[in-house]
DNA sequence: CAAAAATTTGACCAGTTGGTAAACGATTGC
DNA sequence: GCAATCGTTTACCAACTGGTCAAATTTTTG
């Protein structure tokens, strides 16, 4: 018999964990790790700091649950990358929808950015068994498409690291990005991403 | 008569301000400035707690003195671009110069990409005062060359804050290049970015 | 060398922070 | 209805952290 027993969470966990995750999102993406505290959390969250502590184990436990839960949404966009399709298009889709993640989600982006700035110190393990693997293998999709002379010859390790990059940076760089461009710099982004891979990939 | 007298600083102190500094930058740029703590830069510098506070005037002090003493550095590639020269190699010169910065100086990106996080807390007046009036300016020569047909017509501000994401992502994101490449991305990097801007800037 | 100035240190402190213990309320299953 | 479990709060603490201060030590200067 499993003496760890799953004990189905009420609907009362269930919605107050949400709420946990969500505040600590707010925080831990704009302070940091260290930077934030649980009392802002429970603040955020509208419940007291030992009501958090009932939820989740500490501070890293919250922090270890949210990073885990946003690798997958964060890699949803790679996995629809499809090998069957149109080369060009299936990158240049990935591409959209990975910018269009920033401007929705610039919160999860930047709890994202400043672990792996840190030195992914919380994540290593994550990084390795989620993300490696998801890589690789569309990195072999890539090199395929390529090669097959359906792109422009390209290194595809590269190439989706400078997507992220470009695609991220909007994100987490928004500070410095709102200082520079004017108030709606989205469609410009739209259009500077979409020639940029472009005019980079096609064959 | 100035009451401020400038007191032209020792040999000491001019050694161990830098020691500090640079202890500094080592422990902020990996912990973030919340997460760095005053002891732990002590013992990077070697030197006692209340003797850092001999030299500054707090933790605020000395992270603010980092980052000013940064953008500098961190401008001075953008100022060299030069007006009069050859505007695909000036601009192909530029993103060269920046990517080698990224692995050369690591710690100084990634202490600049912490605080753009965070919202740049602590920088925004230094943004608006040092960043943002040359941005515009070589935003204004890179548009000149694009309109002289002299480069493929490219929206000056996205491009250069594309140059500054993927050249940085190395830096910043140095845990995860680790994690999915090899050893030696660094000639892959290189010729990967060459080849992305010039597809790009070519006219 | 001796006085003055600069530098360094040890002892200390007040505020913050992650976390705990136990008592108190609320739900739920029977 | 009531006991048992679940959820919440109050009061609290030990460790840490940024910072102070006066004394001690070293360096510079006349």
């Amino acid at each position: 018999m499993p003496d760890d027993a799953p004990k189905k969470p009420s609907r009362i966990q269930l919605k107050n964990r949400k709420k946990i995750l969500d505040a600590a999102l707010e925080v831990f993406s704009s302070h940091g790790f260290r930077g934030a505290t649980l009392d802002q959390i429970a603040e955020a969250a509208g419940l007291s700091k030992p009501n958090l502590l009932y939820y989740f184990d500490g501070k890293e436990d919250i922090h270890r649950t949210l990073l885990n839960g946003l690798l997958d949404v964060w890699l949803a966009p790679l996995k629809e990358m499809d090998p069957s399709g149109d080369p060009l298009e299936e990158l240049m889709g990935y591409i959209h929808r990975k910018l269009e993640m920033s401007w929705e989600m610039p919160r999860e982006s930047r709890l994202f950015a400043g672990e792996v700035i840190q030195g992914a110190p919380r994540m290593e393990a994550d990084l390795q068994s989620g993300l490696k693997p998801l890589f690789d293998a569309k990195c072999d999709v890539i090199r395929g498409w390529a090669d097959a002379g359906l792109l422009a010859p390209v290194n595809p390790a590269h190439l989706l690291m400078s997507i992220w990059a470009v695609t991220q940076h909007y994100a987490d760089f928004e500070a410095q990005v709102g200082v520079l461009t004017g108030p709606a710099p989205r469609a410009e982004a739209r259009a500077h991403v979409d020639k940029m891979f472009r005019s980079l990939l096609s064959p």
